[in-house]
RNA sequence: GGCCCCAUGGUCAAGCGGUUAAGACGUCGCGUUCUCAGCGCGGAAUCGAGGGUUCGACUCCCUCUGGGGCUACCA
């Protein structure tokens, strides 16, 4: 490719970043850096009603903690191509300007009917068994005459909406990267639309086109759900006689228990890239998810870093069909991640017990070897993301609590008893409290009588109070002879 | 309703006219002289239906069925 590559993410600042859209993003971001382009962020506000309070700096937070990077945005304006909100642009009277050559030129018009109006022409045309479609008013008119209708509209007080007058006959057609070829009849798109608001601001079909050409995006990748707003864009580009960039349609990620489009509405998912930071996914494993969402590599492999991604990209891999979002996988492919990132993840499992209130603040610091070895041997390695620990930590090594009936019947069963008594004895002289020594002494204690649970579980209760656990020798020696037999005397 | 898209195991998917139809997640079984986890080994499980085209269809075409998207002064 000869052309300059620049592709853009363009959220609106809503809320947190959804997964849909925190993938969208991934992908643009990886095209670009594939291609040696630039990789652009845009926000799309110009619907004033919707934007949130710190929803532009959260969803651009989330993207950095994701390790995407960006060559343009508000922050980081290149003036050639700046303001990078489309509030300011409009302040700016960048759409204003195509709006009025649209309306000299005759390709759009002012419309004054009321929204009752134009719920009752729809209701009509629906009874009628026709599709919705706008229904131009001034047909037959003359310039004059239409000039005419405005001023006495105006002077009821009535604020117009712009329309763009579509060509009802033609056909758009275009080559999809990942649908292929594509072709949608300009009379499907509900007849004429809005391109500016009686706010004064522009609708979304029409920035978008506008700000696309005006910052020379060259690819456009983005939610199969734009797909039936393609032709009318494409009206736009044609109108004012710019180049149409290419497009591209990702599938959309479904909500695996509905079948639907992964909705914010969908609260049983955790469908915000915020929560699964919070529960302690690792960056690397959630790009690594949602890049595998709707495209596959050529190999076997699944585990990928973001450069990985970048070198192997290929567009013609994406999928064509949705893809559910599986969270067995994306814990799978986090425990992988944890596992290369033990260093980064042994503090956070502390971090997680802390605000669990199961380790006091300042112990881990402390004695952050003594915890990572007893992280370790309580398994790190099968846990999905960091604050599962807290779940998976039924093994009291902070704090003993009182025996269950059953178990303590078990305990005070005569000849367990008696083991225990024998373990204390033969743990208390034991000069060497290793793993290796302790599970010796255990050993020395099977009979043919007392084995397997009759001799692991009276022996756990003692020390742990608990049945189940990591590997009895090596928890011991990690908790040290003085910590063992108090629990055991405490019993 | 109209327009558009999609269709391989429970899930993600490879496959691009001739294959024993990869692999991964999940699941099940066995082993790892206690449990859980982990690890190792093994198993079950897929081409929606019907027509074509072809010597030969999971692969190409058509119809049906099923699922999804869009149909705003939201983006």
């Amino acid at each position: 490719m000869t052309e300059k590559i620049r592709v853009r993410y363009a959220p609106s600042p809503t809320g947190h970043l959804h997964i849909g859209n925190a993938r969208t993003a991934i992908f643009n971001w990886i095209f670009a850096r594939h291609n040696n382009g630039t990789f652009i962020i845009r926000i799309e506000d110009t619907d004033t009603a919707r934007n949130v309070e710190g929803g532009e700096e959260s969803q651009l937070d989330n993207l950095k903690w994701l390790g995407i990077d960006w060559d343009e945005s508000p922050d980081k304006p290149n003036d050639q191509y700046g303001p990078y909100r489309q509030s300011e642009r409009n302040a700016q009277g960048i759409y204003q300007k195509y709006i009025d050559e649209l309306l000299e030129k005759g390709l759009a018009y002012k419309s004054y009917k009321s929204s009752e109006q134009l719920a009752s022409e729809r209701e009509a045309q629906m009874a009628a068994k026709q599709a919705p479609h706008y229904v131009y008013e001034y047909e037959g008119l003359s310039n004059e005459e239409r000039e005419a209708k405005y001023a006495e509209f105006e002077a009821q007080g009535l604020k117009p909406v712009i329309r763009f007058r579509v060509p009802e006959e033609q056909i758009f057609e275009w080559n999809d990267i990942v649908k292929g070829p594509m072709k949608i009849a300009a009379k499907e798109v509900g007849g004429d639309w809005v391109i500016q608001k009686a706010d004064g601001m522009p609708t979304y079909n029409f920035a978008v086109v506008v700000d696309d050409h005006l910052m020379e995006i060259s690819h456009v990748l983005r939610g199969d759900d734009h797909v039936s707003n393609t032709p009318k864009q494409m009206m736009i580009y044609e109108a004012l006689g710019w180049t149409i960039p290419t497009f591209g349609h990702m599938t959309l990620i479904i909500n695996g228990e509905t079948g639907k489009k992964l909705s914010k509405r969908d609260e049983n998912v955790l469908q915000f890239v915020e929560q699964y930071r919070e529960l302690g996914y690792l960056p690397q494993a959630m790009f690594n998810f949602i890049g595998l969402l709707g495209w596959s590599p050529k190999g076997e492999d699944e585990i990928f870093t973001a450069q990985e991604f970048i070198e192997m990209f290929d567009e013609t891999r994406l999928s064509k069909s949705p893809a559910k979002f599986d969270q067995k996988k994306l814990q799978w492919i986090n425990n992988q991640w944890m596992r290369r990132s033990l260093e980064t993840v042994m503090p956070q499992l502390a971090e997680q017990l802390v605000q669990a209130g199961l380790l006091r603040e300042g112990d881990y610091q402390g004695n952050s070897a003594f915890y990572n070895k007893m992280f370790e041997i309580a398994g790190v390695e099968g846990i999905s993301y960091t604050k599962e620990i807290v779940e998976l930590v039924r093994y009291p090594f902070f704090e003993l609590h009182d025996l269950s009936e059953d178990d303590k019947a078990l305990v005070e069963e005569p000849q367990n008893d008696q083991l225990i008594a024998d373990f204390r004895n033969q743990l208390g002289s034991l000069a060497d409290f290793s793993a290796g020594n302790i599970m010796d002494v255990i050993r020395g204690l099977q009979t043919e009588d007392i084995k397997g649970r009759a001799l692991w579980n009276p022996l756990r209760l003692a020390t742990t109070r608990e049945t189940q656990g990591p590997n009895l020798p090596e928890i011991l020696a990690l908790m040290g002879k003085d910590w063992t037999l108090r629990n055991i005397d405490s019993l």
